[in-house]
DNA sequence: ACACGGATACTA
DNA sequence: AGTATCCGTGTC
């Protein structure tokens, strides 16, 4: 189970969650990053929620707790990790789309099979790979399981917002939070 | 620039 | 069943 402390940084707004979310590293099972980019979505008033068109997703809201893995196939090819947040003003997920690579190096090329050390994990749907993230985890308790570790920073780095990456719905929102300067993000922003 | 690929949620 | 849509990536 999630450590209290953990837990709660799941029970705030989405915004506050994902922008606070970069800096933090992300390891599972030996591999992982420094998260360098993220996207928050709403179930209020945020058309790019998958709780605005999907009633499932909107279950899924309901019945699960904060820090929940919500984990997804997109274009029939890549797992999204995002995580519940639940609690706050608003409830919401936050995307994690991109890492800056710091444990397992050896073991996320043989499976992304990717040369660069900057493209490594420098998208959603690479990063998901890297760690080797599929639907197996979709509801569970991610953060608390054997293996996974969220770090907070000692020193927050400099967040800048920027508009969501892939939509069109909503497509304005400032909503992509990166940490300035990051040469492992999924693109320019 | 384009193909790839499957889950979800519509219309009937 | 058939259709539209979708928080992407690698290769053309």
């Amino acid at each position: 189970m999630m450590p209290a402390p953990l837990r709660q940084f799941f029970e705030r707004d989405p915004l506050t969650c994902a922008r606070e979310m970069v800096g933090c590293e992300l390891v599972w099972n030996g591999c992982g990053g420094v998260v360098v980019e993220t996207e928050a979505y709403s179930v209020v008033n945020d058309e790019a929620c998958h709780t605005f068109r999907r009633p499932a997703s909107r279950e899924f809201v309901a019945r699960h707790p904060p820090g929940t893995a919500y984990v997804y196939l997109n274009y029939g090819i890549h797992w999204l990790l995002n995580f519940l947040v639940k609690g706050g003003g608003e409830d919401g997920f936050v995307l994690i789309r991109a890492l800056e690579p710091t444990r397992g190096l050896p073991e996320m090329h043989e499976r992304r099979k990717t040369p660069t050390l900057a493209g490594l994990c420098s998208g959603p749907g690479k990063l998901t790979r890297a760690l080797a993230i599929d639907g197996r985890f979709h509801g569970c308790d991610f953060l608390g399981r054997e293996g996974a570790t969220l770090q907070l920073p000692a020193t927050p780095p400099q967040v800048l917002a920027t508009p969501r990456i892939g939509i069109t719905k909503a497509a304005d929102f400032p909503w992509r939070f990166i940490q300035a300067g990051s040469p492992f993000l999924s693109a320019r922003g």
